[in-house]
RNA sequence: GAGGGAAUGCCGGAGUGGUCAAACGGGAUAGGUUUAGGACCUAUUGGCUUAUGCCUACGGGGGUUCGAAUCCUCCUUCCCUCACCA
């Protein structure tokens, strides 16, 4: 049988967009389910089969929860603005904007190709004007709450992409977009405050429905430590160090500060200038090295610190191994009990004082748990400052605050995450809405002015491109009318997509960045899926902007995402992932030609459970296209009648089952099931037109087309894609299973073994504990014609020489004649 | 170093206290159909053996339980994320 899947699919979906099938409505009293896929940022390749699986597991939610009776929000935008589109579009010497705006169609084609139900009036892209005018709003707002700033910084800076990027983009000292290695530069960037919610960031966690893994993911890029803030003085100033282990201080022998810090030089004597300096150079070109493979390097400064638990002097060294923006950039170090200041120490002959004991090697610093020793301040009548003896998890608390009692030191709490600079040096951005002045300074544009439009006409080459456009740069100030210029920086992408999900609800709105009871109505997002990758970056950011735009009282509520769902990758047909380099990647539009694209979306679920990585396999889509074709031959030559009692209580059944599974991302379990169904409608002599319609509507959420062409065979005049799910018949499931009564059973063995052994007069049966109520005796004995003892298996007193309570299960006594 | 996840048959993977030699698929083998190929259908696919039977098996050891792939504990291996954060 050949089936033209292409014309069926392609006939369905003009259907469902002729009578506007998924089109949300706004005024529907149902309960609203807002779900979304992260949006892509649309390259011109176009779409390959991994975009497929990750749209096609949201789909099948939006439809799954459309038929259950929810008012579904189900929108896809494009992240458009960026460097990769800037980058490529220079390759192929095109303007960025009409080469995405192509990508965009291309997508939204290939998208619709695919049968997925989104609601097309709902689309954004975040290159129009009308989307990032408001990001030039929300900046506005952001800079008068304080929650932006100027900052100069040493800033990783790539030299290929011509551009600053932020450490999140940067790690490994690699540019995450062109693999490009990073240098440090001290520019003045653009800073959003996002360590202003720090603490919220990570609290907030807990009470979402997100994947352990990101959560954990978030909880360490936030990196909450509680710390000590002890202060040593050096050449008679104070520099405040942090530290997590105040136990080790009498263990500290030398202090280290960043290379890159900015006082180094404060601390640097005259006599040592020169080596700092050369070391500072070295420092430079080493840190372009992979990052994991730096040899730790320090220089003697040529001061000395006081170590205020014993008042000794240790020398102060400039290192590279230290992080300058995390605590105060410097550190105190305790070769004895850290790994790293171990071989620091043996590299420039420091001493290495042991202060817990335990067993110190040639190669390695104790770093495990145990008695302090050596940890007495001289001199100390009150004897406050003895230590020695006490367990060094006590001691961290007794140090303490006993540093905090002399006053050197007090608590702290320190995160790893830092403010976000998201300015950047390219075009192809939402353009920072300041205007510089040499008489006022930075100027912001006022509200009534935005947006300000990215200019079209510009060179691309070397730098950045704003910067070739006098025309757009040179503006009056709007403070004092004299000569201005336009800043040149642009947002990065991550601005754009932090609360691009509220704008869906409210796309069209040129008065405000969206409507306040529109949010109130579809946010936050029930369902949120989308790649682990974003774990650190996106759904952070994202979650900052949540919390800035409430306490700015655009938004009332503390969370965008409520669930989170991490699709898994697919894979090329080679196990790798998919990629142009490899020459692996599987284009949707050729798999839609040659197997239509429900077999693919069947396909594609049915390889592993969603969140597991899968490869595809030309052979794997050919099952899929089997089982399809199948439920095709089914519906061409099953009789219409009335279904069998089994059928129907299996059916029901697997309505159950296949429910529970959608409802919970189980769509594997799903397609299992479904298999099962179809196998077993194959069978039927005999089929209810109702019963088909059920097996249908449970197949649609996944093969949707299908489902649609199938259920107008049977003549329905409706969409099934939004005709009502299936509910359960209970009493039919139960009905399942009746036939086997225990006592029966229990009869039949009993008989089977008189029949094996001689002797006995006496059957003793051992049952589960539950089951003990069910065993009917007299009714047993009668039949067997003998006497009956039963017992639980679990009974501790039951008669039982030969252990054959072991042999009962549920449903099957043991057995014993005695 | 910190955190997360995983280990089941030839393979992908179900199974989270009993009804499990383990769903479903792929692969393999045999048979049917077919001019052949493909497609489709049927059966088999741990071992002994043919018994309403036994043994072996869910990374390894130990434990809890009448009973463990499933719970606890230790170990091994693998994957992922972050990582010179003091």
């Amino acid at each position: 049988m050949e089936i033209d899947f292409a014309k069926i699919e392609k006939e369905w979906q003009d259907r469902w967009e002729k009578a506007k099938t998924f089109n949300v409505n706004e005024n529907s009293k149902k309960e609203k389910y807002y779900i979304l896929e992260m949006f892509p940022y649309p390259s011109a390749s176009g779409l390959h089969m991994g975009h497929a699986l990750n749209y096609t597991i949201g789909d099948v939610m939006a439809r799954f929860k459309r038929m259950s009776g929810f008012e579904v929000l189900y929108p896809m935008g494009f992240d458009s603005l960026g460097l990769p589109a800037e980058n490529a579009a220079i390759k192929v010497g095109e303007h960025p904007k009409p080469f995405t705006e192509k990508a965009i169609e291309n997508y939204t084609r290939q998208m619709k190709e695919l049968g997925i139900s989104y609601d097309w009036t709902k689309t954004l892209a975040t290159m129009h004007s009308e989307y990032y005018k408001w990001n030039q709003y929300f900046f506005l707002k952001f800079l008068k709450a304080g929650l932006i700033y100027r900052k100069k910084a040493p800033v990783n800076w790539c030299p290929s992409c011509n551009t600053v990027i932020s450490n999140e983009q940067a790690q490994g000292g690699i540019c995450e977009r062109c693999d490009s290695k990073i240098e440090i530069r001290h520019l003045e960037e653009w800073y959003l405050r996002t360590t202003k919610y720090a603490d919220e960031l990570l609290k907030g966690l807990e009470g979402l429905d997100w994947p352990d893994k990101i959560k954990a993911m978030q909880r360490n890029w936030i990196g909450k430590s509680h710390g000590v803030e002890i202060d040593f003085e050096v050449n008679n100033d104070t520099w405040s160090i942090f530290t997590t282990r105040p136990d080790t201080i009498f263990g500290v022998t030398f202090m280290v500060v960043s290379a890159q810090h900015e006082n180094l030089m404060d601390l640097v004597t005259d006599e040592q200038k020169k080596e700092v300096e050369k070391f500072l150079k070295s420092v430079g070109s080493v840190s372009e090295k992979e990052i994991a493979e730096l040899e730790k390097k320090g220089v003697f400064t040529g001061s000395y610190a006081i170590n205020p638990a014993n008042g000794k002097k240790i020398p102060v060294y400039a290192g590279n191994f230290v992080v300058a923006d995390y605590g105060s950039g410097m550190i105190m170090a305790v070769p004895a009990h850290d790994q790293r200041d171990f071989e620091f120490a043996k590299k420039y002959g420091i001493e290495i004082r042991q202060v817990i004991s335990g067993k110190l090697t040639k190669t390695r610093a104790w770093i495990g748990e145990g008695e302090l020793i050596n940890s007495c301040a001289s001199g100390d009548a009150a004897r406050e400052g003895h230590f020695d003896g006490l367990e060094n998890v006590e001691a961290k608390k007794k140090i303490g605050n006993w540093l905090i009692k002399k006053k050197l030191g007090r608590n702290v709490v320190n995160y790893k995450l830092r403010d976000w600079g998201f300015s950047r040096q390219r075009y192809w951005g939402t353009p920072i809405p300041i205007i510089h002045c040499e008489k006022c300074g930075l100027v912001p544009v006022p509200e009534k002015d935005l947006p300000v439009v990215l200019p079209e006409n510009v060179k691309f080459g070397k730098g950045n491109p704003l910067t070739t456009n006098e025309k757009w740069i040179k503006v009056k100030c709007p403070k004092c009318g004299g000569a201005g210029k336009r800043e040149t920086e642009t947002m990065d992408t991550f601005f754009d997509s932090s609360w691009y999900f509220l704008r869906y609800v409210d796309n069209k709105n040129n008065k405000k960045p969206f409507d306040k009871n529109k949010i109130k109505k579809w946010l936050p997002v029930d369902q949120y899926i989308g790649g682990a990758e974003h774990a650190c970056m996106h759904l952070i950011y994202a979650r900052f902007f949540t919390k800035a735009l409430r306490d700015l009282k655009f938004l009332d509520f503390d969370e965008p995402f409520k669930a989170l769902f991490n699709q898994g990758m697919l894979h090329g047909p080679d196990g790798e992932k998919m990629s142009k380099s490899k020459g692996n990647i599987v284009n949707p539009d050729e798999v839609s030609k040659k197997y239509g694209m429900d077999s693919a979306r069947y396909f594609l679920l049915s390889l592993a459970a969603p969140d597991k990585p899968r490869d595809w396999s030309e052979k794997g889509i050919k099952g899929s296209l089997r089982f399809v074709k199948k439920i095709f031959s089914i519906f061409e030559n099953v009789m219409f009648g009335k279904s069998s009692d089994d059928f129907v209580s299996k059916l029901n059944s697997m309505v159950k089952d296949v429910t529970e599974f959608y409802k919970s991302f189980q769509y594997r379990k799903a397609t299992i099931k479904l298999k099962e169904l179809f196998d077993l409608l194959i069978k039927q002599k005999e089929v209810s037109k109702e019963d088909l319609g059920i097996s249908l509507k449970l197949l649609s959420p996944i093969c949707p087309h299908i489902a649609e062409e199938l259920w107008e065979k049977l003549g329905n005049k409706d969409f099934i894609s939004v005709s009502e799910w299936p509910k359960i018949n209970k009493l039919k499931v139960e009905n399942k299973g009746k036939g086997t009564d225990l006592n029966l059973k229990i009869i039949e063995d009993v008989k089977y073994v008189l029949g094996k052994v001689e002797n006995g007069n006496v059957v003793y049966l051992y049952v589960m504990p539950f089951e003990l109520g069910k065993v009917d005796v007299g009714k047993i004995g009668k039949a067997v014609g003998k006497k009956v003892e039963i017992f639980a298996v679990n009974d501790s007193g039951k008669f039982d020489p030969e252990g054959k309570a072991k042999k009962a299960k549920p449903g099957k006594a043991g057995i014993y004649l005695g």
